[in-house]
DNA sequence: AAAGTATACTCTGCGCTACAGAGTTGCACA
DNA sequence: TGTGCAACTCTGTAGCGCAGAGTATACTTT
């Protein structure tokens, strides 16, 4: 059993709270960018930088449409996307699950 | 409100290394130098400095001593160090918990 | 039509931090 | 004495996160 690896780029706390929030939703569905915004707690500009990384990864995918009157941008995670995230937990599982009984390497 | 809040000085990766690693040694027992070193994959100097930013937030306990001819630096996680750890845990377990990994079987 | 509003994006500049690598210290042994 | 080991400190650099300002789009209001 090869130890996972840590993705830095999920890793980010920003970024990590996205993903997650990404990952529990249904299948083919997304969230707005405002819930997004909410849930991390940080600013436009901010946000929209982070969401960029996670789609030049090709971990998310930004949709733009106009909703009735107002501009909604929702954003849904890739399949690669969930691999990777899927791949981080799994590290971060590792490191969690360390028990102070368990020698083993 | 329940949710935990993250650690930003745990969460850094080199240090979650340390602290996971530290944390999976039984109570009062300590981690050489060269194994975090080995651990981490960090060089000297990176480590130490990682060391002291975990010492500064009163996370671990670094000891100096001298074992025969050769110097050993050895550290130790407090009690505090434990806590915030584990803190850490149910904040990244909040976020591990919301995504449904795949099954193995 | 012109101005205003809401949403979300882009750009800029700042400050912090991680990092590698070089240099240093303390001790032991040849 | 000077060589080697272990670990630390220092320095410079590169990259990143962040806030805030400015901008684009589509609709609303006057």
């Amino acid at each position: 059993m090869s130890a996972p690896a840590a993705n830095e780029v999920i890793h980010q706390s920003v970024r990590l709270k996205i993903m997650s929030a990404l990952n529990a939703v249904p299948r083919s569905e997304a969230l707005e960018f405002a819930r997004l915004k909410a849930i991390t707690g940080a600013t436009d500009g901010n946000l929209g930088a982070h969401l960029t990384t996670l789609e030049g990864a090709g971990y998310i995918k930004i949709v733009k449409e106009f909703v009735g009157k107002k501009p909604r941008t929702t954003v849904a995670v890739t399949t690669a996307g969930r691999r990777a995230f899927e791949s981080h937990v799994a590290y971060l599982r590792d490191i969690l699950d360390a028990a102070p009984t368990t020698p083993q390497t």
